[in-house]
DNA sequence: ACAGTTTTTGGAAACGTTTCCATTAATTTG
DNA sequence: CAAATTAATGGAAACGTTTCCAAAAACTGT
């Protein structure tokens, strides 16, 4: 079988180190090819305790900036030898902890993960209480972790800067999962902070949870509770855009009746009728850019740059964002809404009867 | 350390498996939680020769068809304690073999692969003549592999009919990466026997490299050397998306100018306006197909049943197809359709929203 | 109390590499 | 040409599990 010699010369001819006769080593490839032979990759990390494997923890691939994002850093790992095991969480911080200790039983050699909480996150605790390699991506960094994410925080006041200048007094905030993403918590603290900033009414904030479908129903009673409400920052692009579809449902155009800004800047965003104002981000880098620090990390070598917080994003205008409504009127279907810039009732924080 | 007792005994209590008295049990327990401790999963797989890992390779998860279809492959791995190793070849049949003899060196379990051409892939070959368990993922399944895939040849005929209903007669296909997708070239061969059956003029083919940014400039071309056309089916629905853009650029309004059909069935689709009229696909839904399929041949279980390829599409009516526009004439800027007949739209009973 | 049975335990082999070391063969040097 | 150096090769240990097997210990029933 295996040309009659040794498993060291074996090793030692496949892997061009140490010395071996031309012979032997012609033997060898002969043999190996002819039976396709192909060394055991978990043999050799056993042997080497390296698995050439980083472990990617994202929410889901179904929203396109984790799929962007780990495709950045699948790209990056490739390209310096290394293979990406992929675990969804769901938005489960249950999940989570469980993908992380599974990760650590494969005994990959770094992480990349965005979790839901990083400051109270069991699994991110275990990691770095064992000193694991890791970066953190679409996650402030505590402490002095690494992390490659989004300044939302900054971003969302620049949303409200942007409202502002278009003169809105009075706008809202509309997110998915708030509970699970301390992104949006993040983009809301922001756009509270920007709107105060500006001296704007503080945002109302309207919440959907995962399975909760009619979104144009939800926005009715929300129009409805606040009435001088002239824009609406959407939480993401996707909710941008159901927000204009319910909007013409309910009769409002967009940007007439009332402005939408997005966020994430998914490039359907300019391809629609109004296009969709925004902000830009580019998750492919933030993912490689995490790739490529996790790896500099594992080899000790330079880290490159983190970004700097302002470069994270950009506003992209949009016809979705237009100049606050003077004026609005009652439409057939029943949604009823007053003057935006009359501040008669500047205090329409009653929360009553919000969905959970 | 370990609480003075042998590693067998480690094992067997940690996996139940054996006796072990109580006493034992309980100082092991002490001893692994006390230093945290945790099975290597790579000596395990080393000596059982199986790594409960599958490897995954699709060409782009910037294609939201395949972050779709992983996440799904991925959730249904999981499910079954499997998990995920994910290669993207970006379109490279190069990529494609190597992608998989890193797999196949790595010892996953089983595959579920995307490749150019399912026909002559080196590395499904490779894969074939091995034995290993795999499931293809929008291929045709050659000779009697296994596959979940949307039957595109079929889709494309009856997006052939669509349009002949609505009165067109000449339309046109637009693709990009047609080279490197064996997909695109089924919707080409399908919406060709579609249009013969119709009795249409054959359509000519408007193909895009992945580089040229200019699908305005490369339009303006295309509709100049065909005149007559009335419609387009563009190979995915981002394209179509793109084409409606790139049309309303010319100064030609859909669907009166001219009539788009996409591929895919993005939720987008039914959030602009006019709302995109394509063939509906499940990805999500293929991905876990083709995970589950792997996972019955890994294990010897029954098959789950593949899907029947009438059900793996359906079509989706929509605002961008309307009834043919009947004449077109030239005008200053090089481009311009009159719009003779000219029913209005009469769409829009869309769906109501389904959040992401 | 003794032989027989059952339960508990640890030793050792095996999985497939790499690496260290010793051995042998080949080559150079004085 | 013998001695010394160098190159080529294979044996064996180690990586951390599981599993088989034998030994030891704990129970039985008379």
């Amino acid at each position: 079988m295996r040309a009659g010699c040794g498993v060291a010369t074996v090793s030692r001819v496949l892997n061009n180190t140490g010395s071996a006769s031309a012979e032997m080593r012609g033997r060898v490839m002969a043999a190996t090819d002819a039976l396709g032979f192909e060394f055991s990759e978990v043999a050799r990390s056993l042997q080497s305790s390296t698995t050439r494997t980083i472990g990617c923890v994202v929410p889901s691939l179904a929203n396109p900036v984790f799929a962007d994002a780990v495709q950045g850093a699948q790209e990056a790992f490739q390209l310096a030898g290394y293979q990406t095991l992929l675990l969804c969480t769901n938005y489960d911080p249950e999940f989570e902890v469980q993908a992380i200790r599974t990760l650590t039983a494969k005994k990959v050699d770094g992480f990349v993960l965005t979790v839901s909480d990083a400051l109270n996150s069991e699994g991110l605790k275990a990691i770095q209480a064992r000193g694991l390699p890791h970066c953190l991506l679409f996650n402030m960094a505590p402490a002095d972790d690494l992390s490659w994410s989004v300044d939302d925080h900054s971003a969302a006041i620049k949303v409200a800067d942007a409202f502002v200048e278009k003169g809105h007094t009075h706008v809202g905030f509309l997110a998915l999962k708030f509970k699970s993403s301390d992104r949006a918590r993040q983009r809301y603290k922001g756009f509270v902070e920007g709107c105060s900033r500006n001296g704007m009414i503080p945002p109302p904030l309207l919440e959907i949870d995962e399975d909760s479908q009619d979104l144009t129903a939800l926005m009715k009673a929300f129009i409805a509770e606040n009435p001088s409400i002239t824009g609406i920052f959407a939480s993401n692009d996707f909710l941008a855009l159901a927000t204009i579809r319910s909007a013409r449902v309910l009769g409002l155009t967009v940007p007439n009746d009332l402005s939408i800004v997005g966020f994430d800047g998914i490039e359907v965003g300019t391809m629609v009728e109004p296009s969709l104002a925004t902000i830009v981000t580019d998750p492919k880098l933030m993912g490689a850019g995490a790739a490529r620090t996790v790896l500099s990390v594992i080899n000790g070598t330079p880290a490159p740059d983190l970004p700097d917080p302002n470069l994270t994003f950009s506003f992209r205008a949009g016809g979705s964002l237009a100049t606050s409504a003077a004026e609005r009127v009652d439409d057939k279907r029943g949604v009823a809404l007053s003057s935006p810039y009359n501040p008669t009732q500047k205090n329409d924080k009653n929360q009553q009867e919000r969905s959970t």
